[in-house]
RNA sequence: GGUCUGGUAGUUCAGUCGGUUAGAAUGCCGCCCUGUCACGGCGGAGGUCGCGGGUUCGAGUCCCGUCCAGACCGCCA
């Protein structure tokens, strides 16, 4: 047995008891005769203290041990002179008699502390180490705990997990896929599955009801701090439920895992369609933790003489509070801000009401005092604020002003990490029009059922409509950030081949892609649905924290590369040769 | 495919207008220290300034290219 405790064990209750622990040497304080150890493992830190008067043999090596070097101490449970009210074992130590080393280390290239002076390069060269550091290793058990507590809600609520196949056909809709050749089948390729889609549909045509799988997904597509190459999903599909019913059971497991996870009651979700959300905040995926709603001052400000509002299709605004005090560096800093080519405005326009009752625009020359006091109350403002403008394209400009919404909502700290504000959004459009390829795609995906009384709109020729189509498709957003995704399925054979007509399929082509979800739904499919939850997000959002990376074990850098075993790698000669496969790419293959 | 930021000691960073021996902190090594817990004190070692080219009497510093890392846009049905 090579402990009798864990290093988050031992209590003052324990004091006089002979204890073996294990762990790694976190820290070594050498006082001369005395040397105390801090002694790590995943539970806590336990104090080891060697006294030269006791054992002067063993307080020599245990001054000699280096950091993370793997060891073995027994010894005794004592009363600490000074105690450490900041550990939980700080009340006792371990006076002791005898130490083993395990395995000693080499010095760690960084701290393996919370407050690691690692940067992100060299942890995730050296994942094994900055596995170790506390504060990962506790975002890996907040993970394990929330994959427990869904299974257990979900299966309390009927569903069965079956697993999908990870090897399946490559489809041109959509992200783009991995691929994996196939070696008995010389020049075919599996690819790896964006979402297990078809076949938890299919599942439905099966019986099984209630389905749910957390499982891993695909997309060979460029990463960001929120999206991974391979991510988790939390996926679900239920068989004769219209979208309320979807709602209800995922409002209810996401209620649940706050509350069992956080001790947070989230309550009852609020509901927005898509449009609405688009008019109010510029965005499929408002953050509802703080206010600042567009307010539309179209109308209000044309035919002034100002030609940059006359022109544009839409003059949007959003008012700051307090801000009116903002010098005139700070204006211009944020009129750079929104210029920059990310965000990509022409200019802002401002207007502070101080708090004396003045009223000063970057747009004084063009509108009365009296003009711009009108969109002050139109905007809802009070003395102090200041009301942000810009101008241009519809579309366009609602992107932008939510970017400078969700910018001023940082700056004026209104988006705590520790608020929680979840919100559906709903009826979002069935279609997107792609202006590279001028054609539409289906925004969620080509299997989404329209809005029964959109269905007629179906058959219209005018792209205005077709963009009208509303979908029984909804996504679920916490604090601005797409938490899930989900819709009403297609269940009809004559809707759905509609449905690819319209997305510019042939009868051929749909059938060579998803024939064999077409001759399912020949067969007796249930009206069905469901929703999928990025469950790498999830855990990131429950933890304030906006980079998912921290709650993957293994995760890949910028490049989708893993600097820890250096993937992807060119292959062998002899494996491509095998495969069938030659490489025209720069890289050549291994000479190996 | 694009934009931005960064790359200097093991690590995290500073380095002025281009100037003579490139610094700090921390880590590491040695010595001292019996109640520390970010222990403390004294001393020491440690550098291809990412790489290549250019400008210059002189480049960590300026220019061009390139590689690496991060954030973002495009992309992500």
């Amino acid at each position: 047995m090579y402990r009798t405790h864990t290093c988050n064990d031992l209590r003052l209750s324990d004091v006089g008891k002979t204890v073996t622990l294990a762990g790694w040497v976190a820290h070594t304080r050498d006082l001369g005769k005395l040397t105390f150890i801090d002694l790590r493992d995943r539970y806590g830190i336990t104090q080891l203290v060697f006294d030269e008067e006791d054992n002067s043999v063993l307080c020599e090596r245990a001054r000699k041990l280096g950091r993370e070097f793997v060891i073995q101490a027994t010894g005794i449970v004592r009363e600490r002179y000074s105690k450490n009210p900041n550990r939980d074992t700080g009340d006792i130590e371990v006076q002791v008699n005898e130490l083993v080393v395990l395995n000693p280390a080499k010095t760690p290239p960084f701290s393996i502390i919370d407050d690691t002076d690692g940067g992100d390069d060299l942890r995730m060269r050296y994942r094994y180490l900055d596995l170790r550091r506390p504060c990962v290793q506790n975002n890996l058990l907040f993970r394990s705990r929330l994959s427990l507590e869904t299974r257990q809600y979900l299966a309390a609520q009927g569903f069965v997990e079956i697993e999908t196949p990870f090897l399946i056909k490559s489809t041109p809709e959509g992200a783009r896929d991995f691929v994996v050749p196939s070696r008995m089948n010389p020049g075919q390729f599996y690819a790896l599955p964006q979402s297990p889609q078809t076949f938890k549909q299919i599942l439905m045509v099966a019986g099984f009801d209630r389905y749910f799988q957390i499982v891993k997904c695909f997309r060979d597509e460029d990463l960001r701090a929120d999206r991974q190459p391979e991510f988790t999903q939390i996926d679900c599909e239920m068989a004769f439920v219209h979208q309320e019913d979807v709602l209800q059971t995922f409002e209810g497991l996401t209620r649940h895992l706050f509350l069992s996870l956080l001790a947070i009651d989230l309550g009852p979700f609020p509901r927005m369609t898509y449009d609405e959300a688009m008019r109010r905040f510029g965005s499929d995926k408002p953050d509802l933790r703080f206010g600042m709603e567009f307010v539309d001052l179209t109308a209000l400000v044309r035919g002034k003489g100002f030609v940059v509002f006359n022109r544009a299709e839409s003059v949007l605004g959003i008012c700051a509070p307090g801000c009116a005090a903002y010098s005139r560096k700070q204006l211009d800093e944020l009129t750079e801000w929104v210029r920059r080519p990310q965000i990509g405005a022409q200019g802002l326009v401002y207007v502070r009401w101080e708090t004396d009752g003045s009223i000063r625009s970057s747009v004084d020359k063009y509108f009365t005092a009296e003009e711009l006091k009108g969109w002050l109350r139109a905007a809802g403002a009070q003395a102090g604020d200041l009301l942000l403008l810009l101008a241009g394209e519809t579309e366009k400009t609602r992107k932008q002003l939510s970017e400078l919404r969700l910018e001023m909502g940082s700056r004026l700290g209104l988006r705590p990490s520790d608020v929680f504000k979840p919100l559906w959004v709903l009826d979002f459009p069935l279609l997107e029009w792609d202006e590279e390829e001028g054609r539409f795609f289906a925004m969620h995906h080509p299997f989404t059922s329209p809005k029964a009384a959109d269905i007629p709109k179906m058959d219209a020729d005018d792209p205005a409509v077709l963009k009208s189509i509303r979908a029984d498709a909804y996504d679920l957003v916490i604090n601005g950030v797409e938490i899930g995704g989900g819709s009403i399925r297609i269940h009809d054979r004559d809707l759905q081949s509609r449905s690819f007509r319209l997305l510019g399929f042939t009868a051929e082509e749909a059938e060579a892609q998803f024939g064999f979800l077409l001759g399912a739904f020949e067969y007796g499919a249930p009206p069905h649905g469901g929703i999928a939850f990025g469950f790498d997000r999830l855990c990131a959002v429950m933890n304030g924290a906006s980079s998912i990376r921290d709650f993957i074990a293994f995760p890949k850098n910028n490049q989708g590369r893993d600097v820890m075993i250096d993937a992807p790698s060119p292959l062998t000669r002899q494996q491509l040769d095998e495969l069938g496969i030659a490489v025209v790419a720069e890289t050549a293959p291994d000479k190996a």
